[in-house]
DNA sequence: TGTACATCAGTGAACGCGCGTTCACTGATGTAC
DNA sequence: TGTACATCAGTGAACGCGCGTTCACTGATGTAC
């Protein structure tokens, strides 16, 4: 490992670190290149020897938040009940959205205007969340701690869902499967309008204790015990 | 009515409506004034005879997007079963997000960057959507449709609730209307997820049917029939 | 009903600002013989 | 081990662009007598 190629990794990194400070101020529309050049203490063009765009740079720190999230999430599940379990995910979802309410709303918020993330690069980060939560439901079916909802699904949705469990070999049932996405959405919805400040001023003091009943909501209607 | 204060009125609305326009294309952090002065066909100052910055402009769109939003949500609720009205209000609020993305994003996603809303112009057109929704459980809960769910709740929240239940005059449990919390986050997660594209490329094909599964699944928690 | 003055909409020029990206360049680092 | 050439990081100037906001102004509309 050539000193230059050590050098050359090094400011990247410190790049991508830049990049995540700045979003804490200004948001994803606004985050400028020319700002991480002044931060990193170089002359704008320079940066363009390490990210091709600011396109590119955006991309980097799409899949950076996504792999952080997707770490810290994977570490909070643990073991015990399936519900408790749940709840763990909900809770390092929140942790983290909250301190890092910026880059939440990168992945999560409104989509950056004229920018096209690259599926090949973002894709597989960003559903790190929804994999796990559903490992989670599939290992709790596969235990039988949780029941086939029963009940029909439109012929469109089933079609969606069955090739889901093709694709990651589930044996849930797609109406539970369904319900999965019903929790997976219900999560974020409710995180995000704790970060985005959608309840009114003063309604809500203890956002995570409320998170903490929405997700034993969802868990009920999953039929986890 | 003078044709003066006649053609500031008309002016004003076209503001507006250019505004509203203009979101459908760049996305709140980059509403320009002057482009809004380009498209009236008048010199950028000129805008200022009508609104004083270029946050007062925005104020007045989150306000013309939250109202145009409830009237809608209104007008659907109808008649029939809790079940059915809950399902039409989240169809509408699906209806008017995907036809109007930016201006869903506008008032439901990533705040914008700097900007704060002043509180007396926006809190009351912001809950139109959330006071639909509680009446629609209150009057299951006092017409019988809708029992307590009984269980215990985080004492923070509890009195958060009650708090909110005196302000409305509510008849229905604290229990009862946590339920009604999450299953207000859970539909507008839903349509988030929708609006936003954070399902994967082609994974669902059918997204207004997957979102009255959705709720299906959160009428069932709330204890609907 | 007509006149004198006040109000107001819109103009045009200017302010200072920041942005992304390109380009020809210098000088240091790396590599092949 | 030393030399010749290629690669690469960073510079500095420039491009063309758009933005919000202020200000002194003109000319039309409204109002009080």
């Amino acid at each position: 490992m050539t000193p230059r190629a050590l050098a050359r990794e090094q400011t990247m990194r410190e790049i991508v670190r830049i990049g995540r400070e700045q979003l804490a101020t200004v948001g994803p529309a606004e985050l400028s290149l020319r700002a991480v050049a002044r931060e990193l203490g170089v002359v704008s063009s320079a940066v363009y020897r390490y990210v091709a765009s600011r396109d590119e740079l955006l991309t980097l720190l799409i899949v950076d938040a996504y792999d952080e999230l997707g770490d810290e999430v994977d570490a909070a599940v643990g073991t015990g009940s399936p519900r408790t379990r749940l709840l763990r995910i909900a809770e390092a979802v929140r942790t983290w959205a909250v301190r890092e309410p910026s880059r939440y709303a990168l992945i999560f918020g409104t989509p950056v205007p004229g920018y096209a993330a690259p599926r090949d690069q973002t894709v597989d980060p960003g559903t790190r969340v929804v994999v796990a939560l559903v490992a989670l439901i599939e290992e709790a079916y596969v235990a039988g701690q949780v029941a086939d909802p029963g009940g029909s699904l439109p012929r469109t949705v089933r079609s969606d869902l069955d090739a889901i469990r093709r694709e990651y070999g589930l044996a849930m049932p797609a109406t539970l499967l369904a319900r999965g996405f019903a929790v997976w959405t219900g999560i974020f919805g409710a995180v995000s309008f704790d970060v985005f400040d959608q309840y009114g001023p003063d309604t809500i003091t203890d956002r995570s204790a409320l998170l903490r009943v929405q997700v034993g909501l969802l868990a009920d209607a999953l039929g986890l015990d």
